[in-house]
DNA sequence: CCGTATCTGAAACTGAGTGTCAGGCTAGCC
DNA sequence: GGCTAGCCTGACACTCAGTTTCAGATACGG
């Protein structure tokens, strides 16, 4: 296991190399439109060859959505450390708070990003196809809370029900430009399903 | 207005041809895998062009999901027609019975259809890209029913919750190779919502 | 019978993504 | 310091999806 994860100064330097493409990329994609802008445009903005650039995001669409990479493995590490006796979409809607950090962090910028992606069908899709891919982790935790190998059922339908009140609650934070309060929004989300009605 | 949509010889021909060519791809499609099979392919097995056959398929996914085409609207519209004093999850567990049907008149087929749906990433992505596009037509069948022009928060989040009991019943559908009573997987799904634990 | 609208096939084109390969840079080793 | 092995890079060729254009065929209404 020579090739493990140990961080040394090649993984820093590929790390910055990848910021500083995404950087470019995303002020690009905000200028002129994420269709407009071929491969061969990034490449040269951001002064590599076409090959680089797609070395280090396997398509244009990773260039903007590569920043949450990895998300799911957080939310769902998040939701195995809630407590044990605590219901399902308690521990669900804490564990998105993981997510949430980072619009916290930079609210500015993330707003930016969720408009680009919002706004562009492709990368839109994308991202409801990664993040549709949460869904099993997030109900396997559950199921791992719970004592079970396999998630039921109402496990998986919790979990996918979570991920959409985090969409719903940002769609609404993006229309309202960022003024709402997105705790209070997803909050409210929550409510909408807990309560019958 | 002479192009309005009468439906005349012509387009009853189109819906043959339309309908011949999907029948076509679908076998090539479970025979060869889809990923496999190229535009140039299905023509020739069709026999017709690659430009006819994009014509009738905008484009190669079109050719398994165009069945699934208009389905929101009808979804949506089977919403409206619920009773105005039944509760919102109530009126979306019934609206989803016009997508049920579908399964009901042709259960080999349309499992056959989920399946390389469910095992082609493409197709998962495309289909999940449709699918989210209901969600506003719900929210909006809702918030009308409800007697306001904007659907709220609560409404959206509802009705994507209950596409998503709809896709949870169908994959554990799926995963019972259709033995399993599909309504009452989706009873169930939509049990694990409104029940709070 | 004629003009017109529609359908079709051919072909050229763009752009995304893949695979290959040779040269260059760097890190570790003698 | 020099050397070698491994990785990164850029160049290039290739496949395939999807768009656009155009010209010929076919069917339809007057």
């Amino acid at each position: 296991m020579t090739g493990a994860a140990r961080t040394n100064t090649r993984d820093i330097a590929r790390a910055a190399v990848r910021a500083e493409l995404a950087q470019v990329a995303f002020e690009l994609f905000r200028r002129e439109g994420f269709d407009k802008v071929t491969l061969d445009d990034l490449a040269a903005a951001a002064g590599v060859s076409r090959s680089t650039f797609l070395r280090y995001f396997g398509t244009k669409e990773d260039a903007v959505l590569g920043a949450f990479e990895g998300q799911d493995r957080r939310v769902a590490d998040a939701l195995r450390a809630r407590p044990a006796d605590e219901d399902q979409w308690t521990a669900l809607r804490h564990a998105l708070d993981t997510v949430i950090e980072r619009y916290h962090m930079d609210p500015a910028g993330s707003l930016e990003t969720l408009r680009l992606v919002r706004e562009t069908p492709a990368l839109c899709a994308r991202q409801l196809e990664k993040q549709h891919s949460w869904r099993p982790a997030l109900a396997q935790a559950l199921a791992e809370r719970a004592g079970s190998e396999e998630p039921t059922l109402a496990q998986s339908v919790r979990a996918a029900a979570a991920l959409d009140c985090l969409n719903v609650a940002l769609d609404h934070w993006l229309a309202s430009d960022g003024r709402l309060d997105l705790v209070a929004l997803l909050d409210e989300a929550f409510r909408a399903i807990q309560r019958p009605r």
